[in-house]
DNA sequence: AAAAACTTGTAACAAAGGTTACAGAGGGAT
DNA sequence: ATCCCTCTGTAACCTTTGTTACAAGTTTTT
């Protein structure tokens, strides 16, 4: 684990947090599409990415959902600090976007490092930012741009997040996460496949350019 | 200063902090309408409420508008936080919802402190805990709901923080904040009218129950 | 191979929201 | 009073998005 942290963290944290962390954290290693948060949930640890990709998602009281962003390696979930501190349940899913890697840390270390590690306050306050300035975007896209745009948008997210200029997906999974219906993203995909966008395959979306 | 300070902020900072705001603070008196932070600015100094409260506001890159959250009493704009940190720009407008007051702190004061006092540290983890509860509630607003469910939320929300029963503004003021047309509103509002949720008056809508 | 389940394409229609245009009410200034 | 400006109401129409229904292709299961 030592060196996966050394890696992803090594740059940001000082070699005591760095021990710390490797005392402390148990790594963890999630498959695609594993279900790392659930709406309601207490949190008991916090997740540092080390490999992979995760999707935070909201739900609605219809259980209508609403991909809010994607964590990278080198970030933590803001969501889950802040749950963390306050004690209180979970507001967001997070999905496992690909097979990923973790380190979890344990809720009362986190408020001891804030005090005693600046690294580690820097890097909480930046999560935070970080998470805010995401937030910011989504909330962009969602009051301010058309489907189409949206549509657009969320294909090169997911090219870019993924590293692969195929989108291997569903229309339905899209219209889930873009909270609209099926219908209305083939729609879209075959209007963006007209303007020579995209090209379209069973099962998976090729992103042109 | 100092009564105002402890009235506002005397159960949540010890003693030594209030001092320490007291000696590196300035206060400030701002009118209904006043800009605190414009897009684009460069952030100076935090602001710390004392009384009023301050409407925050997202916009487009067409000048559209779309109202985030408001802040009152005892709170302080983590947005601006964050931008304080990272020298960024600020991503949002700031204004006063009414007649406001405020103390600011210079930026290099925060940073030390977040070092020094845990009261301090725990101010500004919460202050950001709820600033993402309440672009969450945004983006609940903006995607899971209709634009009558949000008028009349807006409307709620508006009696609330003004302490009044009938909201002083116009339906073109209303129709910015909710990023549509002012059409949109008058007939909406009208519906309101007819289920017996408001009563419609020239500049000022109260708001029944 | 047949059946079942999943995925995509498309048409027809409905609903919500945005746009344009115009009339008239209210209030302030001269 | 008259003029002017702001605010509100409403009609007619358009665009975008959502819904229902169904056909056909692909993959998986039996």
């Amino acid at each position: 684990m030592i060196q996966e942290l050394k890696n992803s963290y090594g740059h940001l944290f000082e070699n005591d947090l760095i021990e710390e962390i490797n005392q402390v954290g148990t790594f963890k290693e999630v498959p695609e599409g594993f279900t790392l948060i659930e709406i309601g949930e207490y949190i008991k640890s916090m997740p540092l990415l080390v490999e992979g990709a995760i999707k935070v998602l909201r739900e609605d009281h219809d259980g209508d959902e609403l991909l809010l962003y994607f964590l990278e390696r080198g970030e933590t979930c803001a969501m889950t600090l802040s749950c963390c501190m306050g004690q209180t349940k979970s507001e967001i899913r997070a999905i496992a976007e690909m097979d990923t890697k973790l380190i979890m840390i344990p809720i009362r270390k986190m408020e001891e490092w804030t005090g005693k590690y600046r690294s580690w306050r820097n890097f909480v306050f930046e999560s935070y930012h970080n998470r805010l300035m995401e937030m910011l975007e989504a909330i962009d896209s969602i009051a301010f741009m058309k489907m189409d745009e949206r549509l657009l948008k969320y294909l090169y997210e997911k090219v870019k997040v993924n590293n692969e200029d195929t989108v291997k997906t569903t229309h339905q999974e899209i219209a889930y996460e873009l909270h609209t219906s099926r219908v209305v993203i083939s729609r879209l995909l075959k209007n963006l496949e007209k303007l020579g966008k995209i090209k379209l395959h069973r099962n998976n979306i090729e992103v042109l350019s």
